[in-house]
DNA sequence: TTGAAAGCGTTACCAC
DNA sequence: GTGGTAACGCTTTCAA
């Protein structure tokens, strides 16, 4: 292959200067009309390719926005993860995608890499880090949000829900039809944080009830999903039928319970009743359809580009909070 | 905040000169020892950041490696992004994803954007692809694979496996079981191209066993999942039993038809055989287990990987097709 | 083991 | 309308 077509190679065959190449192949008014055709034209010719990396470094603005996940693979993440990329398209940026898999130490080695990528933003799923996390991101000055949570401490701004809030609304909702003896289904303590704070949000609101010591039952290490929930469940046998609900850290996990549950005879929402969360595709087409928390992350992800679109035009100044509430969503399952 | 920190600032705190910054940064142990100690003690204290930008700029390599994806919101594909994901980090690479929604005329635009990053590999979904795509990645020599499909006039390198080889297994199983009266789900033509080839792979399967014609079953545009399975077979209603096999284009599809043909009344798989695709969780979960074909998505990842090593190690020069075998799976629904 | 110089391709800034 | 100059932060290359 010969070596790589640039502007200077452009501007020779035209015989005029880089800096008006440069000028033609943007938006440039202050060129000929007849120039910018010629430059073009011949740009076209020599299969010249424009260079971001160059543009980037020179500038200093890399037109990247870096995003992380927890996993790509959850049907939430995924909307969010959507609706941010569709919107920072049209405002000409390209979002870096990082997956931290559940793990904080995983975080912290994943936001340096993006940061070495000189960001224009940093968009972060979560409201738990490292210190190391938030003093690289704090050091820099760069616009930060994080997203699916409301922390007590937010590194910068924040589009989130309370999960506090959420489960308590779950309990509530149970408690109303009758239930008293509750189980929490969750990944092992530790890795997800959210699923943490969901588990603690159902005992503070179980002791709010007067309620007996809610029951864990525990689906494995992070991220917990449909095979998880089912095998957590065969591995009890229909003791489970000894509590009356089962409160699910997700609705994949709930679907996995609702079907081991139904293999074992028990009948659901007579003998137990079962919620989930997120409102994902299952929890509506499952029979019977899932009890479920619609949190709305295609919601999250357009409030994540709005924020975005107001820091950079300067008219966002101020750390801004956007509360996307959640919402119960009953259904045949309680 | 403060202008960025360089390499030269860590080097007037350490007292040497930015090159040797650089080589203790970076593994270079012709520095000393307790050089390198100090030098990466300061740049911590400083907050440096190593700025790849530059590294890309200055070696005219991006570290990069652009993938398009038609969805992220899938689970199939989701893992194969995983695998590819993590294999890459091993390598010092970082992955450019794009998401083309299902649309050939947006992977052309998407492409060109990727392209503009310097990609030192290009990694496409599908086999299918605008003339302007093909001479865009010809044309720069750039190292190509296309995965999930095994294309006739391959760009490059391949890893898939063939639909219609698939669904021809599928087909014959249910022969076999004594199917004969087959309707398809799946999306409306057009979109999806590997939707497109699983309808033809039942069609043409469907003629060799001397079959009458296959029903079609339109689920609306691409992508289509649970909710859109599900609302097809409602639309039809109880009709839907003069078939006596839905062969679906998803797992995701066929929960969504199985759970609508279970609210009807009709019994699975007495009544009706339903069959998915792609070995999802919720089909070993569901209640019957959905037949199902296993695409090994993190597999096709893996060996997306190991392709990239071998092309950048220069141990792989010419095309290579990896032919990942996808394997009948059968459930409790046939 | 360390340093100096040059340059990667682009664009900001100023001159004409 | 157009061009010249310098610079973004890093690493290659050569010299000490």
């Amino acid at each position: 292959m010969s070596a790589r077509v640039t502007m200077r190679d452009v501007a020779r065959v035209v015989g005029m200067s880089p800096m008006t190449v440069s000028r033609a192949l943007r938006e440039d008014n202050t060129v000929n009309a007849k120039t910018r055709a010629r430059v073009r034209q011949v740009a076209e010719e020599l299969g010249y390719v424009y260079d971001s990396t160059s543009q980037a470094f020179r500038t200093q603005k890399s037109g990247f926005v870096a995003v992380t996940l927890p996993s790509v693979n959850n049907a939430n993440f995924a909307e969010t993860f959507r609706a941010v990329s569709n919107g920072l398209g049209q405002m000409g940026l390209q979002l870096l995608l990082g997956s931290t898999n559940y793990r904080v130490e995983k975080e912290e080695e994943l936001v340096r890499q993006l940061l070495a990528r000189n960001p224009e933003a940093l968009v972060l799923t979560g409201g738990h880090h490292t210190d190391a996390t938030r003093a690289l991101v704090q050091g820099r000055g760069l616009p930060a949000i994080e997203m699916w949570d409301l922390p007590a401490e937010p590194l910068g701004h924040v589009v989130g829900f309370s999960n506090t809030e959420a489960m308590a609304d779950i309990v509530a909702h149970l408690v109303q039809t009758g239930r008293r003896k509750l189980a929490f289904v969750g990944a092992s303590e530790g890795a997800d944080s959210r699923g943490a704070a969901r588990r603690a949000g159902v005992v503070q609101a179980a002791q709010a009830h007067g309620l007996p010591e809610v029951a864990m039952i525990d689906a494995g290490p992070a991220p917990v999903s449909m095979r998880h929930g089912h095998a957590a469940i065969e591995a009890i046998g229909r003791d489970v039928a000894r509590n009356d609900a089962l409160i699910c850290v997700s609705d994949p996990v709930a679907f996995g319970c609702l079907s081991a549950v139904q293999r074992l005879g028990v009948r659901v929402p007579n003998d137990l009743a079962i919620t989930g969360f997120g409102a994902f595709e299952v929890a509506k087409v499952s029979n019977p359809r899932i009890t479920t928390v619609n949190v709305q992350a295609e919601e999250i992800g357009r409030e994540v580009v709005s924020l975005l679109q107001g820091i950079f035009e300067g008219s966002i100044n101020t750390p801004t909070c956007v509360d996307v509430k959640s919402t119960l969503v009953p259904g045949e399952t309680s």
